[in-house]
DNA sequence: GGATTCTCTTGACATTTATCAAGAAATTAT
DNA sequence: ATAATTTCTTGATAAATGTCAAGAGAATCC
């Protein structure tokens, strides 16, 4: 476990001292949810940050009574509100399992802790935020610059497999569009 | 000239430390650059981030040979493309001045610099980098979730001074609409 | 100050995407 | 296993948005 664990850091934050990997990796937790489960509900404050071990978790808001898609969080990546994780104010999101889950999770206190004991914290987080920062400009200029078919495409031969994980409909509300344009775009393209 | 970078200094980062204040105001250089000088241009790499004294500054990268304007940059708020200028590579972006423009600059010699003689930065500038992302994730959610009018109605409730200070194909490609869609909503919400 | 370029608008029309309704297929619950 | 629910597709139609073309007005250049 610590193993894997050591792997996202490193992977994340660029950490090659092996010391600090340790240290930062003796802040994390395995946390188990079932599908079906909240990471964060709507309207409270997020106080966990997570690794994904395993599964899949759903990033959404409420427009007009619809649920919204915003991201889905795969193997490999992070979930948390970072706003309201960080300020510890009430969360934009509602984030909840689509599958069974496990997670490396950090909580605020330990957070906390982390970062007074680990002196390049601070700067590795920083690091990780732009890179993040990087990719929602370039999710934006897709939605500027891309019809639904295009978006389509790309977010497709970027993440093929989730097609197979998670409904379909949740995909489409991520890329803007609704579920019957998503269904028509991939009869299309199947031909 | 050194007052209002400190004002801004604070605002951003909430520096409260008069000490850093100061310090940190003292790496920033006022610059000037002419109406349409290039703050960066396509396929450099950014060496400055600076915050906007006075001016417009606007983002933009090129799909199918058009200009598609990523952000209008205003007085008070900070421009950069903050990968190129983090990761010191290629940027993504070319950062064009739409008005005469006043900065105070800092390029990456200082702002290493600036990281090793003031302990705290690493930690203030995450914590400006989490808003951007808020500001970001509610900037996408917005494509996903409304019409062309609503977004046209959103920003201009939030920016209406900028919709006589820039051409208003400008603002059109930022919020993903052409300038005839957004001539005609102009039209119909003026009635 | 006249020419040129840029900006904005408008109309006609095409295309894309959404909406509504229905049903088939798959999944989940009992 | 059956029923209930969810997911996905399809068709018909409506609404939103884009494209192309033209022109008026404003700003800019020489």
């Amino acid at each position: 476990m610590n193993n894997e664990l050591v792997q996202y850091i490193k992977t994340y934050f660029g950490v090659s001292n092996s010391e600090d990997q340790t240290k930062i990796a003796s802040f994390f937790k395995l946390e188990k949810l079932n599908r079906g489960d909240y990471f964060l509900k709507g309207g409270h404050v997020c106080h966990k940050f997570s690794f994904i071990r395993e599964g899949i978790l759903r990033v959404f808001a409420y427009h007009n009574g619809k649920e919204v898609t915003q991201w889905i969080a795969t193997p490999g990546y992070f979930v948390t509100d970072l706003g309201s994780f960080i300020f510890n104010k009430e969360g934009s999101w509602v984030i909840q399992t689509s599958t069974d889950v496990e997670l490396f999770t950090i909580d605020r206190s330990d957070y906390v802790k982390l970062i007074a004991q680990v002196p390049a914290w601070n700067s590795l987080e920083k690091l990780f935020l732009v890179s993040c920062f990087g990719a929602m400009e370039q999710r934006i200029f897709q939605h500027l610059s891309l019809t639904a078919e295009e978006r389509y495409q790309v977010f497709f031969e970027a993440n093929s497999e989730l097609f197979n994980e998670v409904p379909l409909h949740y995909i489409a509300s991520m890329l803007g569009m609704t579920p019957e344009t998503f269904s028509r775009i991939r009869k299309k393209r199947i031909k």
